[in-house]
DNA sequence: CGGTGAATTGATGTCAGTCAAGGAGGGTGG
DNA sequence: CCACCCTCCTTGACTGACATCAATTCACCG
């Protein structure tokens, strides 16, 4: 994948890393940190489209069709591998196998965005926060970041929020019902999963097949 | 492509294409009727991902992933064309651009994803049906379905309830409200858009940028 | 012409949104 | 070092959009 690479980019936490509507010269592949993808309505109401975790691909959007239609933005300070848009044919003729993992990620992503449209349309705000969570929790736990029981959730409660088609206020009151019900408690950045079998079944949650990821 | 074509697929209105849970050996274009794919939760809750039709690309998950996460049935007649999942790899190796084809696709389904997670999260009824009326039309028309007017849209008022995460009840009267404002009007599988203007107001959907899609 | 699934409509109920007001922590500058 | 902001989180009271319930009506079909 080397050859490929432009080089290593650094956002401070907060910035910007693709805009909606923007051509970008650049895909990226995250190699550490968290962010956002999020999309907006013309009257300001905000869709967060899921939260970007280390070792997703960022712009294939941009790289394929004519533009971006959602932003990412960094939510803690974030490494990411850059490779050139106008590269990006030669994966396909010089490293067919990186290609390959490329079209993996895609169809990941794809199952996650069926998941996460199958929460909004058809759970609960109980349902949808705890499969939320469960989430994290699982992507966290792939990737070795769970430390001692706690995985890193460094996002806002509005986050989480516009992720759940709910309003803030809401998502707070049933984060509330699941720490009283020592289900699981998310505070300070730190998600802690208390009873993951009662979490399990009030998420309603695919379960998760271990899949293994190509090597990117 | 045809080296790689295993051979033609017809399924009869109501049948099952893909399911849920299972791995299939094919992977499948369209190449003419309307289809549907969704996903249940344990309850029997259901949620229409998205509506398929001609062009589209299934099976995606099951070729690459361990198995299917949603269901894909036929609402029309079908003809798909059929390919081996076995001789996928071959695609990356020797049709590079038939691989390009892919991502493609799965970048637009993804693009698709968003937007509609975007509905869900934060329009209201009108909005979404709007919108999804507005996306249905355009596709037809990118098809040249679109006849005298006319697009097809054989789907039932409980898929696009199921869809948009409404109940049925609420979605009709939705369309009735659309149909007095004379601005669309969704009747025996025919749709009729009366008032482009007013209604990409009241969707407020993303711009459609004729995206060039590649031959398959 | 009965039977069945879809569409339609009105009445009633509820889950989650909105409004409004505090707290709690973390910078910043006087 | 403390007064000030800001942003985020928290909580209670009220409201409303959409769900649910319950009939009809319609269209098709054997």
């Amino acid at each position: 994948m080397l050859e490929f690479r432009v080089g290593e980019l650094v956002v401070e936490k907060g910035g910007p890393i693709l805009d909606e509507g923007a051509e970008s010269p650049h895909l990226y592949t995250v190699l550490d940190g968290f962010g956002l993808r999020s999309k907006f309505l013309a009257d300001g109401r905000r869709q967060v489209i899921n939260f970007v975790m280390p070792g997703d691909l960022l712009g294939l959007q941009s790289a394929l069709l004519s533009e971006m239609r959602h932003s990412v933005e960094a939510t803690t300070k974030m490494t990411l591998c850059v490779f050139a848009r106008d590269r990006f044919w030669e994966l396909f003729t010089e490293a067919p196998s990186r290609a390959y993992s490329i079209v993996w990620l895609a169809a990941r992503e794809e199952r996650a965005l069926g998941e996460s449209l199958t929460m909004l349309g058809r759970k609960t705000a109980l349902e949808r926060v705890a499969a939320a969570l469960q989430r994290v929790y699982r992507r966290a736990s792939d990737l070795q970041l769970v430390k001692s029981g706690v995985a890193p959730m460094p996002w806002r409660q509005s986050d989480l929020a516009d992720a759940l088609g709910l309003s803030i206020v809401h998502t707070n009151k049933t984060l509330r019902k699941l720490r009283e019900l020592t289900v699981a408690d998310w505070t300070n950045g730190s998600l802690r999963i208390h009873d993951e079998e009662r979490l399990s079944e009030i998420a309603d949650f695919d379960p998760e097949i271990g899949e293994r990821r190509p090597l990117f």
